[in-house]
DNA sequence: AATGAATGAGATTTCATTCAT
DNA sequence: GATGAATGAAATCTCATTCAT
């Protein structure tokens, strides 16, 4: 006996369970090439796979496909991973080691540094989606980071330096990453050397707040 | 020497000269308001003091408008910035620190961050453009950095690392200013104090990349 | 006799059996509120409890769905209630009393205001409608009640007048009771009286018919 | 010198302040014909003579394209012709008798009858709507016959009866021919003699008004 | 040189209709 | 028999571009 509504035996229920995230992915992609207002439903749906209507199926409008996407990636993808590292009790330095490590690693691979681009772009169209990005992801990574570095100095391993400020510094060089990734990446024969650039960044960094006289 | 028939003293005849630029300036508002495909022709004519027929007389589409603006600026303001510190001849030090001082105060003032953001957010619908910026733009800056750092290892004023890395672990905290004030500075209550970011960033920097067992 | 095998003692047997019906009791209403082109399939779906693929079961499309309604109460209703007027051996006063008495029983209850409302708005998009309803509905009731009135003519009832204006100028109260019942009813807060009305219009007419030198 | 910003001499400037009159004429023609939804504002400009663009340099959008008809048509045809009866002097059937004269020649030729057809058509998608035309039209015009009434009666022309079903009792035929002529004038051969049934029902009424023991 | 009315291609959105389950 | 996900044609509306004045 089944009661449920959506029988999931059926394969047209599992494909609408599977529905809007399918468009969603193609939505990441359609808007990370061409922007929020270049991007057409048309492309969407045909990358889905499906066509036009089916995506006011799921979202009532662009728009909403838009805030969705931003949603979904913001709270699964990152807020989760800053989760994971929210009670970190290593050293500064093995900190930011591994963050740089994880993102040189997505770098490579998948649409992250599209996010930031769509940000930058439609902050002017969407002044909600920026103050969204920046409460709900720019905040709490520079706070998580800052956190850190903050307990860096009291613990002696780093000198005494506007805490904020640094963790600034050290995520300048993840957005340049980032950005490159976005704008260049396709025009560019040989790739970028993002971990060896996060790394070197990363030495520079620490030896720079390394107390004084003392070698990191 | 002014061949021209129309008397470049009458005020109209000024006029007409200061046209295209001032479409120019018009319409750099408005793409760094709305990114190229929100802003209308309308909109820009409107903010020129023009209707939209005469934008046509001196730009044959809008697509040419958004071209002749990143020329124009880039030629200009940037390139000829850039022309002025060919020759320095100063520490590596000093160098980055006259620029950081430049960068933090347009940054107070002008359009500049204005244009990185535009760049980020139409490199997928003009490809050329992103080409454009990256030869005639990223890769002088960058290059002309790692050239007064590689200068600056030879002389011993730092120590070995690959220079082209340093330059853009220098660059990233300007990228970061720009964004940010393109992005967030309307939402922010209290300005982000860009002038004292980029002293400590440099700081942290030339600290790091002082030669073992010296202090810079 | 019925020679179905579904018995048609079980619930959901008369359920099948009743659908169409029920589709277009509540394509009644919704056609009434919108008008043709506005209501959706999904609205009269709804209403009548089942999903949009089950009124295409019963009706080919959402024309048909329109053209079966106007049928169905035309035919039944209306035609049926003329059936019984039809060997009316009365007085012209009584008859019409009659038919207004019943009228604005039914003005105050259900729902055949809508129907020329439905009607008049969808002439222009459905010819052969008007066609329908004129030659089915107006023209018989007219000419019964022209017929009536021609006898009451002969039997020197009332005085010698075209009866077939007559029945007009009778029933011109009625329509607009129907209309103002389908467009303004909504809007009032307290009912125009229609029984009191049309008793009115037709004291007036019968008074106004009454032979010379004769009170009615 | 001329200091006016649309010069009268041009042609263009000729054509813009006819436009809007224009495009109104051809939308009474098509919502007239099809009704609000199904009429396509391609159907108005084209009629209209100007592409769709058009259409929207002067009116947002369709909804107020048909709004500034309805006003069009009730601020100036109807209410200015109110307007010139206010003061009216003369008897009761003088009155209907001009006002029945004028509306028959009106049936004839122009298209006032197109307006309660999509009032009532439309009732249920604008409610504003039929409440403007309520408020404006009706009440206005029913009022304005209720008050020549009463005057009759306190006059002793008519006996005494409540005088505003008797303005809607004479109104009622008006409305009859107005949906007669918008609804079946297409399918008719032989065209219904407004004048001749108006006549007789106003006949009728008054007769049937006249008080006791005296004829008309 | 400048205007601004007009155009028409193209985008979003709606919804009657289909069909696999 | 019933469902409801999917389709795609069609409608509204926008706006870059043209051109007569």
């Amino acid at each position: 006996m089944n009661l449920q509504i959506t029988k999931p035996g059926r394969s047209w229920s599992r494909r609408k369970q599977a529905r809007p995230g399918e468009i969603l992915d193609a939505a990441l992609d359609v808007f990370a090439e061409k922007g929020f207002a270049a991007a057409r439903m048309e492309d969407i749906a045909r990358r889905a796979g499906v066509t036009k209507g089916t995506i006011y199926l799921y979202f009532p409008s662009k728009q909403d496909v838009f805030k969705a996407l931003a949603r979904h990636h913001v709270g699964s993808t990152l807020a989760d991973a800053m989760e994971q590292t929210k009670d970190f009790q290593g050293s500064v330095h093995e900190f930011f080691e591994t963050m740089f490590a994880v993102m040189a690693a997505k770098l490579e691979q998948d649409h992250i540094a599209i996010f930031p681009k769509i940000i930058i772009a439609e902050s002017g169209n969407f002044p909600e989606l920026a103050r969204f990005w920046r409460t709900e992801v720019i905040d709490k990574v520079i706070g998580m980071a800052t956190g850190i570095i903050a307990k860096g100095i009291a613990r002696g391993e780093i000198r005494d330096v506007p805490p904020e400020f640094v963790a600034r510094s050290c995520m300048s060089a993840v957005l340049m990453c980032l950005i490159w990734r976005a704008v260049f990446a396709n025009t560019d024969k040989e790739a970028f050397d993002f971990k060896k650039f996060l790394a070197l960044h990363l030495d520079i960094l620490m030896r720079g707040l390394a107390p004084e006289g003392k070698s990191p």
